[in-house]
DNA sequence: GACGATATAGACCAATTGGTTTATTATCAA
DNA sequence: TTGATAATAAACCAATTGGTCTATATCGTC
């Protein structure tokens, strides 16, 4: 019916939700199916190696709307740390507003299938260095030197993607919060 | 057959590895029962409730492991920033071991179960909780006022939870030791 | 209108899922 | 030795799993 690849955006768009909430492999192509309202012909069609092709897709959408985000709050923000800041309050709201369930759109499906899957782990890495990169960025034009604002970038996506399990297990936005003060620490020390 | 609860330990043995590595759903019951050589009237004998009752179990003796081991750590050390350094190299001997495959014993199954099963949801939170307040106490006694120590260690286990992410993404031991030198600065500053 | 490609529909599949049930066998205290 | 309890064995179950296949629409284009 009408725009073509309709089906094919709701089938990854309701992956990324499930895959995020239940896992990869707790989630079923039924449920898939069911919540995009796509017919199983359009998945295999749209992603002929299955399930975790799809993942794959998945992931990278997910991952670049995120990057994209800190993107944006990147020109937004001209201290990095104004940058995490606002980025772990977005982050807080986001799990409320999800009742705590819905974290990083990666984690949860990397610790069921990586580094069994090549395709999936090849993906989540490239995923996680762009993230990566714009924070480096950001604390490079801050007046870092490269080889810090490397480390320390690295740092903040490590301390970001565990806050969000924190968050999940305490229902609690704190652990983001608390996140980003001690990010803040660390770069203006 | 000999000693009795035998099959009961090896289930739970089993079951800490394999949702470790592939997670929950990802696990089935036919693969803890060949793992552990139980069979299966033995783990509905021991586990009337099944799936969730074991991972519940699992968790919770994984859970007192590490605890255990911080334990050791925060006597051997008087410095938490030397406690921390420690405990990561050994998180990275132990990747490195498995071939960066066995994370957290924690998170994964978190991740596709809180809190959706409430039972999960109040063990993992009661084990981070007595990770945290080791580390907590270390700091403590190395002078830290409680409020300050309390927000470091919640931050210490949040941001090791997220290095072991990271290392399995990157197969490195790197992101472990990066996390140890910044929580350090963040201990000393 | 006809063509070839894209897309949809859904029946069908073997294999596996977590779980139940019933019968049998060890174990050990009285 | 008996009797109760703990433990094991395995047959059995409905439901679901990811995946395949073939027939049919629907499409833009010539």
């Amino acid at each position: 019916m009408a725009n073509t690849p309709l089906h094919r955006q709701n089938l990854i768009e309701s992956a990324v939700t499930l895959f995020r909430t239940q896992g990869f492999a707790g989630t079923g192509l039924s449920e898939i199916l069911k919540k995009s309202g796509a017919p199983k012909g359009s998945l295999y069609h749209y992603f002929p190696k299955g399930k975790e092709e799809l993942a794959a897709e998945a992931l990278k959408v997910a991952g670049r709307v995120v990057e994209k985000t800190l993107l944006e709050l990147a020109t937004k923000h001209k201290q990095p740390e104004k940058l995490v800041k606002t980025y772990c309050q977005m982050l807080g709201q986001w799990m409320e507003a999800s009742n705590f369930r819905s974290g990083c759109p990666i984690t949860t499906t990397v610790l069921e299938t990586v580094p069994q899957s090549e395709t999936i782990s090849k993906v989540s890495l490239a995923i996680f260095d762009s993230w990566k990169a714009v924070i480096a960025n950001a604390l490079i034009e801050s007046g870092m030197t490269k080889a810090e604002a490397k480390k320390k970038a690295d740092f903040t996506i490590t301390a970001i993607g565990g806050a969000l399990i924190q968050s999940r297990v305490q229902q609690s936005t704190l652990p983001l919060d608390n996140t980003a003060s001690q990010l803040k620490l660390l770069f203006t020390s």
